[in-house]
DNA sequence: CCGATATAGTTTAGGTTTAAAGTATCTGCT
DNA sequence: AGCAGATACTTTAAACCTAAACTATATCGG
C-alpha cells in the first residue's frame, strides 16, 4: 500500500480550541476535515511501518511480504486454510492468492492439500520447513514492530488498540448494510 | 497494500486487568504483543478503507488510486513538484513515480515542465482539465471517507489523530538516528 | 577545464494486485 | 437423472511496485 501520505513538514495540531456555534454545513465540511485527517495520518503511519518491514524481511530473510503475510495465516490453523478463506483474512482477491501460494509452493513452503469433500477445493497448509522458517521470521518480524512502536507508551498503545477496534468494527457493521 | 490482517471472528479484548509483577523477558514479549496487536489492527482498518476507495474511485470516475494520490499531492503545490519529491511524499520508489506520471501525462491530467535550471529534473503540473477533474473528484473522496468514519464520535477521532501524530514523529525521529 | 562523485530520472526484471472472464465441481430442484 | 445456478479456484490483461542497473546532467576539487 503506498498512496496517498500527507508528508508534510507542517504537523501542525489544527487548533480545535474554542467550539463556535456552527450551521450544519459548516460542522459537516468539519467533520469531514476531521475524517480526512485522520485517514491520511493512519494511512501514512502504515506505509512507514510496511515499508520498513518490507525491507528488512527482504534484506533479513529473501522473502516478501505478502509471501510472509499468507503464511502467517496459515501458522494460525494447522489444519489448513481453503484459498477462498486465505483471500477472505488477507483482503485481497482470489486470483492474488493463486499467485502468492504458487511461488510458495514452489519454495516447497507450503502445500495444496486436495479437499476429500469437495473436488474444487484446495487445503493450503505449511510445510515441516515451511513452519520452521516462519518461526524464525516471525520472531524477528515481532521485535521489528516492537522497535518501530517503542516510543509509544504502553498507554498509549492500549488506547490505540481500543480506538482502531472500535473503527474495525464500524467498518464492519456498516458494509453489512 | 493488502497483506497481514487478523481478520478474525474473535475481537476478543485481552484481558489487561490486575498487572502482577514481571520479570524482564516476560515485559518484553508483552510490549511485543502489544505492539504487534497494534499494528495488525492498524493494518486490518487500513486496508479495509483501501480497498472500499480504490473500488469507489473506479466505480464513479474510472481512475486508479495512485492516479489519485499523485493528483492529490500536486493539487497542493500549484507551482509542481519533482519526480523525486512525489516519491518521497508518497512513500513509494522512483521509478514508480514515473509510471504513474506517464499515465496521467497521457489522459493529459498532468503535465511535465522541464526545470530551466536543471537539465535533469521536470516539475510535475497538474494541467487545466486535471484541476478540474480532481476537484470533482476530491470531495466526493472526502465524502467517502466521511462516510466510512462516520460511526466513530468527534472526540474519538480526535483522539485518534493525536495518537497517530505522535506515532508518525516517533517513526520519523527513529529512522533519522 | 577535467575528471570524480553525486543527483534526477528512467528502464528493466520480477513479483504483486485487481477486475473480469473462464473452468471445474457441487447443490438443489424437478 | 439432469439441468440451473452457485461456488472454488485459475487465468488473463493491465496496472502497480520494488530493487537495481542505467543515462544524463550537475557540482566540486584540482
Amino acid at each position: 500500500m503506498p498512496p496517498f501520505s500527507e508528508n508534510d513538514d507542517n504537523q501542525n495540531p489544527i487548533e480545535d480550541g474554542e467550539a463556535p456555534v456552527l450551521d450544519l454545513a459548516s460542522r459537516l465540511t468539519q467533520d469531514h476535515h476531521q475524517s480526512l485527517k485522520l485517514w491520511l495520518r493512519m494511512l501514512s503511519c502504515t506505509v512507514r511501518i510496511e515499508n520498513e518491514i518490507r525491507s528488512r524481511l527482504r534484506a533479513s530473510f529473501g522473502i516478501t511480504l505478502p509471501r510472509f503475510d499468507l503464511m502467517a495465516q496459515l501458522e494460525r490453523y494447522p489444519q489448513g486454510l481453503r484459498m477462498g478463506e486465505l483471500s477472505k483474512r488477507m483482503m485481497v482477491t482470489g486470483g492474488n492468492i493463486t499467485g502468492i501460494t504458487d511461488q510458495l509452493e514452489q519454495e516447497k513452503l507450503v502445500v495444496r492439500v486436495p479437499d476429500p469433500k469437495d473436488g474444487r477445493a484446495y487445503s493450503v497448509k505449511l510445510t515441516a520447513a515451511g513452519r520452521k522458517a516462519f518461526a524464525t521470521m516471525a520472531a524477528e518480524h515481532e521485535g521489528w514492530i516492537a522497535e518501530l512502536l517503542q516510543d509509544m507508551s504502553g498507554a498509549d498503545k492500549n488506547q490505540l488498540i481500543d480506538l482502531l477496534s472500535q473503527m474495525k468494527q464500524h467498518l464492519n457493521a456498516s458494509d453489512e448494510k
